[in-house]
DNA sequence: CGTTCGATTGAATGTATTCAATGGATGTGG
DNA sequence: CCACATCCATTGAATACATTCAATCGAACG
């Protein structure tokens, strides 16, 4: 079995081949997952954390009327409510995007964990919190840009994240999401989204076809998004 | 010395009294800082974390035109930058708004209680998720609420979170920031907050006199909002 | 073959911004 | 103590941005 992409191309202390094998010792056999289906549901009390393999995953806020706010979208490597083991319970759903693989760990074998590996247990909560720097550049994304600046903004991170974790080669990556999603995370309506796509296409910044997304021009990209990628913490020896 | 509010209200399995004198040994003497004071900037190693006593403290990020969005507003029992313990340096600046009062606790100090307190180090941990799962209901402010909704939304977190440490009474609390600091959170501009608290006035769901706001009207302040306190983590014993 | 879903476009509307001017409050130096 | 500057809040007018509503179209699916 492929080793696992969890904290890939972090600048944390590396994770050594120990902890590692104790981690992946506790993991679940991987389980395939159907698209548009929810994980985890707000409220809900959980006993397990699931880690992505492969797919995407988001996490959603539900308004009065239904309607949802992207709140993070998980790719491999990413453990998608770990949040949830000192929490005991998320504020939010969690539902794959795409078909999805997810391994799963008692948070039993968490506490464990917590208990007698203090290294790993860092490195563990450093990648919640790398979640929670994301959540931050996501209301910078919201709070200061327009709806063209949103949507370079979100996909300059999501390729540099997919890149991380070998899902973005050439600028090119898969994007298996609608526009709807896309407006979703970024406070838009699909209409506009609609409308923005074709924007940055026109003027040679970015294309969508299908679910094939190519950066045309990343320094464009980059400037109209405001983006700077400080916030993923990469490792040093991480090339753009 | 008053013991500190750190956790206070949460529904984390509760900090004992032991823990609570382990960590209270390790802090700093309490230091007064003047409002408008960067406290860690952006990138900067920290060796160290800081624990707000009193006043308030804002999370910023900044765009390229040197705007600010606020990312978050802390208040008395908040750590500021417990995030820097795990990821090193900070993605974000730490300023305060207001004189604060502040202790601090060295890193080496919480590296030797991630080796030997596992349950203190898990609250500390669930403290820095509480930030995360503010930044999330952020991102749901920003990305789903008109102007009147979010400025009602940011009230009536900021209220609830004052109360947990005495800093709300009667549906009143002091708030000494600017209508330009409310705009920064809210994605606004001063000029249109400052329609928006006329209109909050006006339809008698809120007051601002000077820096008292007085809420008038909860329940109707909570619905402009969609405001739902359970991403707070409150414990089941506080009533609102 | 008809249905559904996602993407696209146009027109009208609404919300928030920008720019500019004003006024009150506070603070400072002459 | 007054004159002046500064900061914050407020208001109006013009503009920009995004939404809503509605219609169309192609591709995928059963």
């Amino acid at each position: 079995m492929k080793t696992i992409d969890f904290l890939r191309g972090r600048g944390a202390g590396a994770i050594d081949p120990a902890e590692r094998d104790v981690l992946e010792a506790r993991l679940s056999p991987p389980k395939s997952i159907a698209p548009r289906h929810t994980l985890v549901r707000r409220g809900q009390m959980v006993e397990f954390s699931t880690l992505l393999l492969d797919g995407l995953v988001g996490r959603y806020l539900e308004d009065r009327s239904g309607d949802r706010q992207l709140v993070a979208l998980h790719v491999a490597g990413d453990f998608l409510d770990l949040h949830a083991f000192p929490l005991r319970h998320l504020d939010h759903d969690v539902v794959t995007l795409t078909q999805a693989t997810v391994v799963t760990i008692e948070h039993a074998a968490l506490e464990q964990i917590t208990e007698k590996q203090p290294h790993l247990t860092r490195l563990l909560w450093y990648s919640t919190l790398l979640d929670a720097a994301i959540h931050r550049e996501w209301i910078f994304r919201l709070g200061r840009l327009d709806g063209k600046g949103r949507v370079a903004h979100f996909m300059a991170e999501t390729a540099l994240r997919l890149a991380l974790v070998g899902r973005c080669t050439a600028q090119q990556f898969e994007l298996p999401i609608t526009q709807s999603d896309i407006a979703d995370a970024c406070g838009l309506t699909n209409v506009h989204v609609s409308r923005v796509l074709r924007s940055l296409r026109m003027s040679g910044v970015l294309e969508v076809v299908g679910s094939m997304v190519t950066i045309r021009d990343q320094q464009r990209l980059w400037h109209l998004a405001e983006f700077d990628p400080h916030y993923l913490y990469l490792s040093n020896d991480i090339s753009i």
